[in-house]
RNA sequence: GGCGACAUGGCCGAGUGGCUAGGCAGAGGUCUGCAAAACCUCGUACGGCGGUUCGAAUCCGCCUGUCGCCUCCA
């Protein structure tokens, strides 16, 4: 579907639409963030990555964005049931330090991976814990409101009191009671109240003073209260993975609608999920493999190292409505197609503007924001890139380069660079060293004169030998070129 | 049990009521001392069975299969 303008898939209405800002050109944009317990793993990647270029996109269509994205240190409970333990907490105690440190660990962590995957920085990361009053102060307001009660300490909220209940996940409450597994906690009114607020026993380490005793926040509230703290009580982006959708997403709509009577979010965004070999990934299922042991490879179902640049490609060329299966094999087809993505990128940079015909970069812009238009597909956006730049190439090797190369390139690092992050990486690398090329370039002379000498077993061991080092030597019309991995 | 999504050529993966997605892998060719790179050419796919239509892989129904949510998870 060719879109002139932005059209965005909302899952509120099961339908793409029209992006039209509440208030333009500003763009209040909120993604969930992790919680900071573990390694960030693939299903991030996917997440954030997605994400991002949604982000960077708007940017690109001149909206100025701010884009906030929660860190959740508090909370969340580990197993079945209301009675869980603290994820945190948890992992504090099996670590033997307090969970504020884990939470420090991990966030560090977090924003190394997504730095490393080229994904930007939210300009808001706004801590659970640092808004305990907040999210005291919404759940005050719902309680008056007759939306929430306080059960000994703990405090719900009634769901019954919201007749909107449901409109987020399309699912019909009354009807999804039997069969759950749920295992309903006896103070609540009914079995589908949620907590806002949960009373903490006495070994509790995350715990807050409240008008209804020391506890600690629910699960939803945090990013109900963050995102109206920093976006305004509505805004136009929700984004998250797709489990978040219920109950997560559902809660923090009702908490927000019935405390501010406003509609919360214009649009909600969610992404597909991870599989690893077919097979669902999850924290709890312990098949994640964290990110960095992709970078690193040090991973028993690895079997080398994988490029996060790989990594990012390979995730763009899926859709975030879409699920991605990662194995070995498909990175490593990633892995090729964006190294020929990167060196026709290169041999763009390297030409000089020459008297070929003018390239059509008009045309070019027309196709890529088609596609992107349509809710954000960098699948076919990669593909649009492939059938330019190699029309490019062409122009360039037949000695014909477009006279616009220069304006050409800036397009270039516009869409490349600046939109979806894939540009080759900087030229600082080992590979590029004056030293480095000067030999190569001492190697390329000796080689000269052994193939003058028709010396062919002299020039073949250099040429191989310099591959052996990732130093590969192209024989060319004007001489040998080489390129360095 | 309830709800939902998806099934595309050797692999990954977009999209669409009639017109080549793209990438990877593969085959042949040009070039080359030989390679590599580059360039040229080549694959006519859409789970099964019905239906709607002038025409469907694309719409509808049924079936099969895979996956997800319903419980913390991006």
């Amino acid at each position: 579907m060719a879109e002139q303008k932005l059209h965005v898939y909302n899952t509120l209405t099961r339908e793409k639409e029209l992006f039209e800002p509440l208030n333009p050109p500003f763009v209040g944009m909120y993604v969930c963030g992790p919680t900071v317990y573990g390694d960030a793993h693939l299903g991030h990647a996917k997440s954030y990555v997605s994400f991002d270029v949604v982000l960077r996109y708007l940017r690109y269509l001149g909206f100025n964005v701010r884009y906030v994205q929660n860190i959740t240190d508090v909370g969340h409970l580990v197993g079945d049931g209301e009675e869980g333990e603290d994820k945190l907490a948890k992992k504090a105690r099996l670590e033997q330090v307090d969970p504020m440190q884990v939470a420090e660990k991990y966030t560090y962590t977090y924003f190394r991976d997504m730095d490393a995957l080229n994904v930007l920085r939210p300009d808001i990361a706004p801590r659970a814990t640092g808004h305990i009053p907040e999210q005291i102060a919404m759940i005050k307001t719902l309680i008056k409101k007759g939306h929430a009660y306080n059960s000994d300490g703990n405090v719900y909220f009634d769901v019954s009191s919201d007749p909107d209940y449901g409109k987020l996940s399309g699912r019909n409450v009354e009807e999804s009671e039997s069969g759950t597994r749920v295992e309903t906690a006896s103070d609540k009114k009914d079995p589908k109240d949620f907590a806002l607020w949960k009373k903490a026993d006495g070994e509790h380490l995350m715990k807050w003073d409240s008008p209804w005793g020391v506890g600690y926040p629910g699960w939803h509230i945090e990013c109900s209260v963050m995102s109206t703290k920093y976006l305004g009580e509505s805004f136009d982006i929700h984004g998250g993975g797709l489990e978040n959708q219920f109950p997560h997403h559902e809660c923090e709509i009702a908490q927000s609608e019935c405390a501010h009577d406003a509609q919360f979010v214009k649009y909600w965004m969610h992404n597909n999920m991870v599989t690893l070999e077919g097979q669902k990934m999850g924290k709890s299922l312990g098949n994640a493999i964290n990110l960095e042991q992709f970078f690193t490879g040090k991973h028993d179902l690895l079997t080398r190292s994988w490029d996060p640049q790989v990594i990012r490609f390979f995730l763009l060329q899926s859709h975030y409505r879409s699920t991605t299966d990662f194995s070995e094999d498909a990175l490593e087809a990633a892995e090729t197609g964006l190294k020929n993505l990167h060196s026709m990128i290169t041999s763009i940079e390297k030409a000089e503007p020459g008297n070929g015909e003018t390239f059509d970069i008009e045309g070019f812009k027309v196709s890529f924001e088609e596609v992107m238009n349509d809710d954000f597909n960098s699948a076919q956006a990669i593909a649009v890139l492939f059938e330019n730049l190699k029309e490019i190439r062409k122009q360039i090797t037949a000695n014909q380069a477009p006279s616009n190369l220069g304006e050409l390139r800036i397009f270039l690092h516009t869409v490349i660079e600046e939109v979806l992050g894939i540009w080759p990486n900087g030229e600082g690398g080992p590979g590029n060293s004056e030293l480095t090329s000067g030999l190569v370039e001492l190697f390329i002379e000796i080689r000269k004169e052994a193939r003058a000498n028709k010396d062919f077993a002299l020039s073949d061991k250099i040429r191989d030998d310099l591959k052996e080092l990732g130093v590969q030597l192209m024989d060319g019309k004007d001489g040998t070129t080489f390129s360095i991995d």
